[in-house]
DNA sequence: TATTGTTATACTCTATAACTATA
DNA sequence: TATAGTTATAGAGTATAACAATA
């Protein structure tokens, strides 16, 4: 018997619920994937961002990822520490970051990984319902960064 | 300036990282609405969970809401010992869950402070992808829970 | 043998406060 | 004064392994 479905989800009503449960498993999904590149969901999303606009510094990725600065600092000296990235001084307080070869590589592979799980999302999806769920989630992160 | 805006994120167009963005969002109002009753939501899931079916045990609830055995004992103990709940013994091994009359209450309010965030977060959608956007997490928690 | 509940442990993510150095 | 980066620390959530007691 599947132990799992002999009780009623009273939580299953609400989206919000079902969103968090939905984003867990895709999470879990994805990490096991950049697990192969040794890269946590996290650190594979900053690759990317310096990946599309070299130079940025560890304040603004944070902000556009909204990691914030004092969880940055370790997140990108381990990056840094593995050779994926590096730095130049911008001035006195700030370095941007750039990838080297490696991390380039790395974001190319990381950036694969991320489009097979969101296929695989989407594939999960009828068909009919798919691009209302994209403008939806589209809309809900346009009026979440106005807050 | 509006520093958030100056760069553009790459990661917009990955509808999977959207549904991790908002549902930390989402996560972190519900968790600010929760806190008036001194409660998490996973704390609050577990009692919404009981009121509905009074007397699963703690490993029923565990795969009902996907949380493993182990992190089950702490989060049972702390709401006993707030005399949310209490137990009667099943078997020798174990014990089915009942809310108090205090946790019934704590399981309405809950329940009301969900359901508002639930209310806000539906309005910031428009209104015509609104039924589509319910279909797709439906099929998308469907399909995951049969992985 | 399988399951329940428990303990111990560890890792990730997140959050805050305080410090320095620079702008 | 405000900002960048850092350090230290703490709280959640999650994960695994191992154990005793029970089925």
């Amino acid at each position: 018997m599947d132990k799992q479905n002999v009780f009623v989800d009273p939580l299953r009503q609400f989206p919000g619920y079902l969103l968090r449960r939905i984003s867990s498993a895709t999470m879990a999904e994805l990490s096991a994937g950049l697990a192969k590149l040794k890269l946590r969901p996290t650190e594979a999303s900053i690759l990317i961002v310096i990946e599309a606009q070299p130079g940025m510094t560890q304040s603004e990725i944070g902000r556009l990822l909204s990691i914030q600065r004092a969880n940055m600092t370790p997140l990108a000296a381990r990056l840094e520490a593995r050779e994926l990235l590096c730095r130049w001084q911008v001035d006195g307080r700030s370095s941007g970051l750039v990838l080297t070869a490696h991390g380039a590589a790395a974001a190319v592979k990381a950036r694969e990984i991320m489009e097979g799980c969101e296929r695989r999302m989407i594939e999960r999806i009828p068909r009919q319902y798919r691009q209302a769920y994209l403008a939806a989630l589209q809309a809900l992160w346009e009026s979440e960064s106005k807050m």
